[in-house]
RNA sequence: GGGCGAAUAGCUCAGUUGGUUAGAGCGCUACUCUUACAAAGUAGAUGUCGGGGGUUCGAGUCCCUCUUCGCCCA
């Protein structure tokens, strides 16, 4: 029976039925439906290299509620889930497992084996990503789980680029690139950190062949890295070092003029040095600059390769020796200047970081070691000049964590110009709208550059670019072999294009998976791109290979475009952006029409979470400690609408006493750690020896959630109340008129809440949302309702009535609840069933099978009734006045009080009617109502704005707590009165403020003045009786 | 260096178009085991709204500036 309802919800085992139960009915499921609209999500995939984090859950979250709020209001809503391959992420975490239990890196295994390995390391985590999600409880339709390495994306990926390819967008350069020598892949821009680190400034000596009279033997250049002399083309100066000096004094001196009195002697110094540098170096470099002109020519020592001395403006003479050497291969500003100069690029790397024949007698060094072979080598032949410390910025790879060589290698591009303008187009007009607006700036701004998109990846895991090539020894041959395979049948039916490179080689790409067509052209002598494609090419089409493009699916034609992508602003560029563009070029329609960017989750201390800082928490450890609701409910309540950033400060939980013991930056990086409370240890994620793993682990977790469980509890229990109070309940006809104030009152707070939590929800104001339900729950149903319906339910004339309104009002606040808190409203849903279907006033519905298929609350606009609000309003505010003076005075609960209101008639006949409640919520009773109420001859006086309450103290008075009180209310007041008497004495105030505000004005202070009087009366009778 | 954002109670955050007593939850204090809930109830205390200028009759809110922090880009 209801009676035996536990007072804790057991969300452990709850939700794992609930979720099973619901997949079983086919909740989750989404169809082409003509007779309805389609709500459609898809996932911003997870990658597989590891587990959801808390940013996920966050993620996820939102994306359910509008999914299931949809669902609720009879979208067909389809949430599509999957997971992202994340190609170098992924095998940069396997390789190096690999690596470190076995020793083996991924050529002793080879491509097939590597790949192998990577599946598995996939299925891994792929089971584990889904299953996080469902114990969050995403409405995921999972028959429809993608993999953006699955067959039907691989078909999507190889349409589009073939679609790029003869569109004569996918070209293959020489460009200087991020290279990895670890994982020996290509990086983008995007997947490359910085960091300063110390290093020193090598000043090199390059002699001058043939110097004329008056000039130099040799040239000085400084460098950070002196073994990439070895493929030097170059030296530059400046050719007009005189103006660009002159330059260069001027801004110095600007900035000195602007700085403040803490920076400027730094500043001063520097004009300074420049002045010197100007008088004492610049003949140098104007000779120098002329020889440059003059076609003068250096010698290169150790390797005796003479290179041209050149002019350009890359060379700056404010620093250093004022002369560059330039290395187009290993530099980006160098391979610039080649570009402007027409210098050669020699490339003297390996892919895997060693030198390689062109460093002559260095080939087969590492980069370090010829670091110092090359210094050592230059001093003892006394080309060395001088050593200086200095900090350098270094480039290191985001994936293998070692710093990036730049790197002149062979790679494929996207051109951008077309399809960049394109998305900029659809956010400009507004096709898709991005929320919070600002981040459409910096999309905007970055999709303005139109760089061409480095797609291709020296790795093996990711979709193989499906391009042959074959080079040949002249232009003629290989032409002759180009118009031959235009020939080809394949290329007039489509599925082949032919595109030449240079002068001496011929790319094809094949439309579609087509062994047959790929033997044959391996039969010609044409070899398949080893390279495969950035992850985020597949993920760009998302929003339509999981619809399954380039099939004209039923589902592709009525889920798509999708309704909304919501994700974390990091992931602007790299995602937003590209699924637009590929979403324009493939379907010719924008993928989705609006954009959410949710907040980050930092730490307490603002740092971004993450596993390697050990700060990072894990949602099933909340889960299992508060409950998904509590989670999901925690993590709403954070999402304000413009916040970039949300924090949540972090805690260890003791595994033995179940303490909490904050975090800090110190002891979040500890192998174990002692409890503050119970003073035993445990490991922490850190731990690595057999004695720190034995101990139990301490999780990280955060309290931030414990308000949510509270909630959580607050909805069981109450839930609760009501069943215990259902019996004999049946469904009655309830007219509005014959219902009490209170019922009114609660049938407007309904539809209030109604429309303010759909507003909210339409607008991902997902705190609002959160917040609207959490103040109506507890304040106003829980607090007042329930409260109210106490003594009501005892009485048989009333009881049925209040049953209904009860019930009615929970099954309208489950339904309101339901997106952000799924498993415990369900649960609860489940449990009121035993109640029948008829349960809201709506004697037409009858409650769905399962919650999260009922229709989502109408607003009733007709009970909306801001009257009533507002005299409930004044109920409160006479109640709090009691409850006030009860505890000021310190009267036990158990003593009744009595209390007279000196108000107006109308308020009296509107109050009266509450008399019960008095009794029951604050154990009072009125003796006197109306304008000729006389106040008790020992009274404590509240004053409020429509009334004034006494309450009588005879026989319990704490006289000096009641003097207390009204000193303390008569400094307000006098406070009050001075300022509105300053404000309306201001003869500006008057004469420009708006004449309703000045009224207002004037009302308040006749009003305070009167309460002051009575509180200076009241001071004054008490200060008698002491 | 450029862009975006933040700074409000001990903590985490709200605070509409400027309008005069700046709010919530947690924490804290006091009192209550009152038959839904102590993960609760009732009441209470707590603020130079980061600093400095300015606009205005009036600034947490608008403008300028400085400081600190975070994120992104170069």
């Amino acid at each position: 029976m209801a009676t035996e309802i536990p007072n804790r919800f057991d969300f452990q085992q709850a939700a794992e039925e609930i979720y099973s139960n619901w997949e079983k009915a086919g909740c989750f499921d989404a169809n082409p439906n003509p007779n309805k609209k389609p709500f459609t999500i898809v996932i911003p995939p997870p990658n597989v290299t590891g587990a959801l984090h808390l940013g996920h859950a966050l993620n996820n979250t939102l994306q359910d509620i509008q999914i299931r709020w949809h669902r609720m209001r009879g979208f067909e809503a389809l949430w599509i889930p999957g997971t992202d391959h994340a190609g170098i992420a992924t095998q940069a975490v396997v390789e190096r497992r690999l690596k470190e239990d076995e020793g083996k890196t991924r050529h002793e295994l080879g491509r097939e084996g590597l790949i192998d390995r990577i599946w598995q390391w996939k299925a891994q985590y792929e089971t584990r990503i889904l299953q996080q999600l469902k114990r969050l409880g995403s409405s995921c339709d999972w028959r429809r789980t993608r993999f953006t390495l699955d067959d039907m994306c691989a078909t999507a990926v190889r349409r589009t680029f073939y679609d790029l390819f003869a569109k004569q967008w996918i070209y293959r350069g020489k460009r200087l690139v991020n290279w990895d020598t670890y994982l020996q892949t290509a990086v983008s821009d995007d997947e490359v950190f910085h960091e300063t680190v110390k290093g020193h400034f090598w000043h090199l000596r390059y002699p001058v062949i043939n110097p004329k009279a008056g000039e130099p033997a040799y040239v000085v250049i400084a460098t950070t890295r002196p073994e990439t002399m070895l493929g030097d083309t170059a030296v530059a100066v400046h050719p007009d070092p005189a103006s660009a000096l002159d330059k260069a004094i001027e801004v110095a001196k600007e900035k000195v003029q602007e700085a403040t009195a803490k920076d400027r002697p730094a500043l001063e110094k520097q004009v300074e040095d420049l002045e010197t540098r100007r008088r004492e170096l610049l003949p140098h470099l104007q000779t120098l600059a002329a020889m440059a002109q003059d076609g003068r020519k250096l010698r290169l020592p150790l390797l005796n390769r003479e290179i041209p001395l050149v002019a350009d403006i890359w060379a700056k003479p404010e620093l250093g020796s004022g002369c560059v050497k330039i290395t187009p291969a290993h530099d980006p500003n160098d391979y610039d200047v080649a570009i402007r100069c027409q210098l050669p690029m020699i490339n003297i790397l390996l892919p895997d970081g060693k030198l390689n024949s062109h460093a002559g007698p260095y080939a087969g060094l590492s980069m370090q070691q010829a670091r110092q072979r090359v210094v050592a080598d230059m001093e003892t032949e006394g080309w060395l000049d001088q050593i200086e410390d200095r900090e350098i910025d270094l480039a290191h790879s985001d994936r293998s964590k070692t710093p990036i060589e730049p790197y002149l290698a062979d790679q494929w591009f996207v051109r951008m110009e077309e399809l960049a303008q394109s998305a900029i187009d659809a956010v400009e007009d507004g096709r898709v709208k991005i929320f919070p607006p600002r981040y459409a700036k910096g999309y905007v701004d970055w999709l303005s550059e139109k760089r061409d998109w480095p797609v291709g990846r020296q790795l093996w895991w990711g979709h193989q670019i499906p391009i042959w090539s074959r080079s040949f020894e002249t232009t003629a041959e290989r032409d002759a072999f180009a118009a031959k395979l235009a020939q080809h049948p394949a290329c007039s039916s489509g599925s082949l294009s032919v595109q030449p490179e240079g002068d001496k080689v011929v790319h094809a790409c094949v439309r579609d998976e087509n062994k047959a067509l790929e033997t044959e052209l391996e039969t010609l002598g044409m070899i398949r791109q080893e390279d495969v494609l950035d992850t985020w090419f597949s993920s760009a089409l998302w929003p339509h290979s999981t619809l399954g493009w380039p099939e004209q699916t039923k589902e592709l034609e009525y889920f798509y475009p999708t309704s909304t992508l919501i994700t974390s602003r990091d992931i602007i560029t790299l995602w937003v952006a590209r699924m637009v563009l590929m979403g324009l070029n493939n379907v010719g329609k924008i993928p989705f029409n609006e954009v959410f960017i949710h907040p980050k989750i930092m730490d307490g201390f603002g740092e971004g979470m993450s596993k390697s800082k050990g700060n990072g928490v894990d949602p099933i450890d909340v889960i299992d400690k508060f409950g998904a609701d509590a989670l999901r409910f925690g993590l709403t309540k954070l999402t304000t609408a413009d916040t970039q950033d949300v924090r949540i400060p972090v805690q260890f939980e003791c595994p033995h006493c179940g303490a909490l013991i904050n975090q800090t930056r110190e002891n979040r990086v500890k192998k174990r750690l002692k409890c503050d409370k119970c003073s035993k240890e445990f490991s922490t994620q850190w731990a690595e020896s057999e004695e720190d793993k034995a101990l139990p682990k301490g999780a990280v977790v955060s309290e931030r959630f414990e308000v949510a469980r509270n909630f959580c509890n607050k909805l069981w229990n109450a839930s609760r109340f009501v069943m215990m109070n259902l019996e004999g309940y049946q469904p009655i006809k309830i007219s509005r008129e014959d219902l009490r104030l209170e019922d009114r009152w609660l049938l407007s707070r309904l539809a209030t809440v109604t429309e303010e939590t759909s507003a909210a929800i339409r607008q991902y104001q997902y705190a609002d949302a959160a917040r609207v339900l959490y103040d109506f729950a507890w304040d106003h149903y829980c607090s007042f309702y329930v409260e109210m319906a106490k003594p009501r339910l005892q009485d048989p004339q009333s009881r049925a009535v209040t049953q209904q309104l009860l019930i009615h009002g929970l099954d309208v606040l489950l339904r309101l609840l339901h997106p952000m808190m799924p498993f415990i409203t369900e649960a609860i849903w489940q449990q009121l069933k035993q109640f029948g279907t008829r349960r809201t006033l709506d004697e037409t519905t009858e409650a769905s099978q399962w919650l999260m298929q009922a229709p989502w609350p109408d607003a009733i606009a007709t009970d909306k009734n801001p009257e009533i609000e507002e005299q409930f309003a004044q109920f409160t505010a006479l109640l709090g006045a009691i409850r006030e003076i009860r505890s000021r005075q310190k009267i036990q609960n158990q003593e009744r009080l009595k209390f007279s209101v000196r108000c107006s008639t109308g308020l009296e006949k509107l109050l009266r009617p509450m008399e019960p409640y008095f009794n029951s919520l604050a154990g009072a009773e009125s003796v006197g109502w109306g304008p000729e109420t006389q106040a008790p001859s020992i009274n404590a006086l509240v004053s409020l704005e429509k009334m004034e309450v006494y309450v009588d103290l005879s026989g319990h008075i704490d006289v000096a707590a009641e003097v207390a009180r009204n000193d303390k209310l008569l400094q307000n007041l006098v406070k009050q009165i001075a300022g509105k008497e300053k404000n309306l004495a201001n003869e500006n105030f008057v004469s420009r403020a708006p004449a309703e505000l000045i009224e207002k004005e004037r009302q308040a202070l006749s009003d305070l003045l009167q309460q002051k009087q009575a509180a200076e009366e009241a001071l004054t009778k008490l200060k008698a009786m002491l």
